[in-house]
DNA sequence: TGACGTCAAGATCCG
DNA sequence: CGGATCTTGACGTCA
């Protein structure tokens, strides 16, 4: 069982990637956005290799408008060394990689220039696939499509513009159950009659199951007899609700118990997961480590420098339980020291553990700050104190 | 016609 | 002027 990410990764040294608007996009300015963005890809795939994450979805984006006329460029030849390196990268550590056109990559729709523009979406999406690494194990994942007041005949559609698609777009699509119109059900059937292998979105279809609303473990099985061996191991799409936004809308950070949970529920089901969360790589870390069958208190000592002005800041007491939690230095307790995490950053911002948590880091700072930074400091603790400021402009300085 | 989702670019505001 | 914050872009479907 391996765990993944999305697209991004948060709070790693160049890794960002650029884009650029259609009235931009001249060939010097695509030439420059793609070298950049090949940096950085390469640079995220490094990041996984040290910290031994195996899936990684790469972003759509990776080529500004790769699947639009106004990118005329023949990127995969430019570039063809570049994709070639980390291409081996990729097969030297194991790393699957895959991607997924978003929802405006429409098969089945009722207009012929949509279609035409997902054909030609897909092609990209294999392309760039190919260009890095051809294995048939390395998925472009894609939802159905839309419904047009019919669904029965909209299935149908799907079928008929997937049989025409190119052997290269194949051999790497899988479909996937959304949370709006397809279900699973659905997408099995589809399935049937396309030969696609099936990602089972765990939320997905806790918003949008099935008419007998089976259990998702029931789907999962069903699901891994769609993937040949040549496709790899059957992946899945794990994410949990935001609480604070629409259904469907992924959260900032996976819950260590939800997590868990799900995991031990699986049995012998052995799924990769790839995880839909905003926090990204720290979530994947953060399963990685909960997961982990070879535990080392070092592991959860170097998420405590990351994590602790955090909690800190939220919650004195969360702070005093995590330290001596890692003062015994042969125990690994992975799943209490997450879910303090987790319930430290649940909290409410609290004034008092907010300034001492300010106030602590500000130790660090003072000694190399000059009279006049350490006169504004003052004054904008004061206005945190009063009200007229937020946490976020005090916390702000540090970057200057 | 706007909401949906995503994230960087672009625009504007503030001290 | 620089940094913070708001708006736009790019995509298709559906209410």
């Amino acid at each position: 069982m391996r765990i993944g990410y999305a697209c991004q990764a948060v709070g790693i040294y160049e890794t960002n990637f650029k884009s650029c608007t259609r009235k931009n996009a001249t060939e010097e300015n695509l030439l420059s956005v793609i070298n950049h963005n090949l940096n950085a890809l390469e640079n995220i795939i490094d990041y996984n290799r040290k910290n031994k994450i195996h899936l990684f979805r790469i972003t759509s984006d990776l080529i500004p408008f790769g699947s639009s006329p106004v990118n005329q460029l023949k990127w995969w030849e430019i570039f063809q060394e570049r994709f070639g390196r980390i291409g081996q990268l990729v097969r030297e550590n194991d790393i699957r990689i895959s991607m997924h056109p978003g929802q405006y990559t429409v098969l089945n729709s009722t207009d012929d220039t949509v279609v035409e523009r997902a054909v030609a979406d897909l092609e990209y999406h294999a392309k760039l696939l190919e260009s890095i690494d051809p294995d048939q194990k390395n998925k472009i994942i894609l939802h159905i499509g839309g419904a047009y007041g019919d669904k029965k005949k909209a299935m149908e559609c799907f079928v008929t513009n997937y049989q025409k698609l190119e052997e290269a777009v194949k051999k790497h699509l899988v479909i996937e159950n959304d949370d709006k119109i397809y279900n699973i059900e659905e997408v099995m059937e589809t399935s049937l009659k396309t030969g696609a292998p099936v990602v089972f979105d765990v939320l997905h279809h806790q918003v949008n199951p099935d008419k007998e609303k089976n259990s998702a473990n029931s789907w999962i099985k069903q699901c891994g007899y769609t993937w040949k061996s040549e496709d790899g191991v059957q992946k899945i799409h794990y994410s949990e609700q935001n609480p604070v936004k629409q259904p469907g809308s992924h959260s900032e950070t996976i819950t260590a118990e939800s997590f868990m949970t799900f995991i031990n529920e699986l049995g012998s089901l052995q799924p990769d997961i790839m995880l839909e969360v905003k926090d990204k790589n720290l979530s994947a870390v953060k399963c990685i480590n909960l997961m982990e069958e070879r535990p080392n208190i070092l592991m959860l000592e170097k998420e405590w420098s990351r994590y602790k002005y955090l909690v800190l800041e939220k919650s004195q007491n969360d702070y005093k339980y995590i330290r001596q939690l890692l003062k015994e230095k042969e125990k690994y307790p992975v799943m209490e020291f997450y879910k303090t995490l987790d319930h430290a950053r649940f909290l409410e911002e609290s004034k008092g553990d907010a300034l001492n948590a300010v106030n602590h880091v500000w130790g660090y700072f003072k000694k190399q700050a000059s009279e006049k930074e350490k006169d504004y400091y003052q004054k904008l603790i004061q206005e945190y104190g009063s009200d007229k400021k937020q946490l976020n402009s005090v916390k702000n300085i540090y970057g200057n």
